[in-house]
Parts: C-alpha cells; structure tokens; sequence
DNA sequence: AATTTCTTGTGAAGCATTTCACATGAAAAA
DNA sequence: TTTTTCATGTGAAATGCTTCACAAGAAATT
C-alpha cells in the first residue's frame, strides 16, 4: 500500500529546479553546523526573495516554524522525499566516450542518489574495459541487462547520429527516464521523460549576454 | 562605428534558449536541403506553438516573407547574429580533470563558435600534458595568458572547494564570461555573467516527474 | 488582373509565476 | 505572565510569459 501524496498543484519547472538548490545549500548548512535557516537566509544564498522560497515549499506542505525558521536537517530530508531523492537510483549510461566515460566520475550523481551500475558501448575496443570498477557491456545486451539489474535511469552520451536509435532500444528495455547529451531533438513515448543537457547553449547565453549587455532579473 | 542595434525589451532567459534551439535546428534543415521554413514547421520540430516562434523572433525584428515563411540561411545568420556566434569566442577551461578534458573534445562547442584555445591546471602531473593539441598551462599563469591571447570565455571545472578562488583569478584577468560546473554557489562582480551547469540537477528533475507523475507543459 | 491561399507580425487576452503584505503563531525577552 | 520580536504561510496584486486571433502583405492560382 503506498502513502503517497499527489501534489495538488501543477508544479513548475522553476520550483523543481529552486527545490534542487534548497536542498544543495541545505546539506552545506548542515555541514556549516547550523540548526535552523530562515527563508531569509536561504533566499540571500541563492539570490532569490524570501518570498519565493516560502511559496515553492508551500506547494508541498508547511515545514517551518514560525519566528524561527527551518529546521536544517527536517527541511532537508523533506525536500529529499519530494525530489525522489531519498533513495538510490540506478542509472546506466550509454555511450563511453568523451562526455560517457568522464560522467562515471562525477562525484555529484553518487552524492545525490545516482548511482551509475552500468556502462554500454556498441565499440569492441571499449566492451569489456574496466571504468571506476565498472565492466562496459555490449549495447548489444543493452535491453536483458537493463532488466536484469533493476536500471531506471539512462544517462545517453552517444552521438546525435545513433541517438534516436539507442533511445528506440532503452525505451524497449522499460527505462522511463533519460537524460540526453546529445543536441538533437529526439522523440519519445508520452510516458517517458526527456530532459537533454546541451552545454552550449549555456555557453551561447554568456555570447548573447555580453553582446547585448543583457540583464536578467535571474542569472541562475 | 558599430551598427549594432540595442536590444529594446528585456528579453527573457527562455527566448534565449529557444533561439539557440531554432540556430540548431535552422543548421539541419539547410543541410536537409531546405531553402524557407514556417514558424509552423518550425514550431512542431521544437514542440512549440508557432506564435511562440514568431514573438521570439519579433522582439529582434521582421525576418519573414508573409505567405512564404523565413528564409532558412537567412535566419540562421540572423539569429547567429543575435545570440552573438557570428564570430569565434576564444575560450579556456579550468581543472583539467574528468568532465575538464571530455570538454577539449566536445565538437557542439566548435559547432556553434566556441573554440577552446587554452587549459590550465594547478597540478604538476597535468601540466605540460597535451589534450587534442593543447599543452596544459600552469594555474599560476593564467591572469598573463588569458590576457595575452585575449580569451574572453572560461569553461571552470574544478573541484567546489577551490571553484571560488579560481573565479577571483579568472575576474582579475579581465574575464566577464564564466560557465561553472562545480555545484556551488560563486560570487562575481556584477559586470561578470556567470552560468551554472549542473548535471546533477537533471537527474533530479527526472527523479521528481517519476515519483510525482509529472506532466508539466514544457519538458524542455 | 483579380482572387485565393498562405503565413507573418503583433496587440490583446489568457495564464503562470513572482512579489507583496499581513494575519498568525511561536519563541524570546521583559 | 505579558509583551515584544521574529518569521512563516498565504490570499491578493503585480509582473511576466504564452497563446489567440486577425489585419496585412506576399505568392500562387485562376
């Protein structure tokens, strides 16, 4: 029996994103030593209004005290259940190259709950070959071993030409979570989510910027 | 004397965005062959409305032929233009380590007129060391050769807990264009644009629309 | 040349998000 | 115990963003 509670509201993709970094700032309070945060302190943290920090918890239930704040460790752990963070999940990435392999290091998926079990590669010379301790499988076996170790999430870091191929594949195995690097807009069934990382864009917001002495009201 | 015309409204952050997924995708239909396109085709590839396309590109003029749609290189220059990658932007990354020498590689960068010129680290093993034809330089150097090759861009993948003095480095050498990839919160002088990248954040994204049964209006 | 078809560009309307402002209630101080 | 201080939680207002709907203009068709 689940005790799970819907969320009422549509909540936005902007609240998610703040809840994220709440939940950041919140493990380097605790690690700080303090106890207690006020929206006021967490705001100034993450150039936002108190306000706004008040509103995006206020979707999910009241964790605060009034006249003094939130406790640090509650509020954090609170955020956690809401992210689906609160557990471990696991994740395979497809695609050792550049981008891939470096991703299998990246010490903030572990630190958040993601937890990479499974690397593949369609290229002979990197099946078999050993990644922080990890064995790259054959694309080949992409979907039984999805399966078999219980993978949700796909961190797919292949090139834009195969990608809509291997997001056909991982789709098959069942995963309803990818997370995409390749710049290429791929199509997926309406029960699977799609997020896609393209770091040039950031990169093209700063040339927009300084072209045009932009000023945003959140540079986030 | 410059022509350049000032931006008259304030733009936001999603127009951005999507005006750098329009150069990309303008970048493919003129390799399909295509010689105009309608803001109704263009639309449907981005999951967009087609009047979302006309409003982003209308705060920056009229581009269009009525009855007929944009002209395909046209508008990609335009644009190109507006985000400011009409030229090259000479960049360096900082922290050589996992996602820093994946990063060398990444051809998006190139693609859309990033060119990574420089890279610099602190540790002796990795300076000197040769990345796709770029000799690893001392982080002691950096304020000297940024401004003598006249790198404008810095790409910063360090570890968190140096992330912000490397940032007081990298102001000092003139720099006013940082995209940061450690998961903390920097501080910069206000004529500094900062953007961060945080991969981590993604997953959480992902992590939340599964346990929430997310349906949100632009999973971008 | 006139008509039809098509698609832009844009005010206005509709919706979404952020901020304001204050009642409420808890803790600290007197 | 009473008063003061502080900070939450939340309707309402303000602001911002997206979509609608249509006049206008260009091309294609008759």
């Amino acid at each position: 029996m689940s005790s799970e509670q819907p969320v009422k509201k549509r909540i936005s993709e902007s609240t998610i994103h703040r809840l994220s970094m709440y939940f950041r700032t919140l493990s380097l309070l605790q690690k700080e030593g303090y106890e207690t945060v006020s929206s006021k302190e967490l705001a100034r943290r993450e150039k936002l209004t108190p306000a706004q920090v008040r509103k995006d918890l206020s979707f999910f239930g009241s964790f605060g005290t009034r006249g003094l704040g939130y406790d640090v460790i509650e509020l954090k752990a609170k955020i956690g259940e809401i992210l689906g963070i609160d557990r471990v999940w696991k994740v395979a990435v497809v695609g050792i190259g550049n981008i891939g392999s470096a991703l299998v290091s990246y010490k903030e998926f572990t630190r958040q709950g993601f937890k990479i079990v499974k690397l593949f590669d369609n290229d002979q010379r990197k099946i078999g070959s050993n990644h922080k301790g990890i064995v790259v499988s054959d694309i080949k076996n992409l979907e039984k071993e999805i399966k078999e170790d219980g993978i949700e999430m796909i961190i797919l870091t292949v090139p834009a030409t195969v990608a809509q191929y291997m997001v056909d594949d991982v789709v098959r195995a069942g995963v309803k979570a990818i997370l995409n690097f390749a710049p290429i807009n791929l199509k997926v069934p309406p029960d699977v989510y799609l997020r896609n990382e393209n770091m040039s864009m950031e990169l093209e917001y700063l040339s927009f910027a300084i072209r045009n002495n932009h000023t945003p009201k959140n540079m986030k």
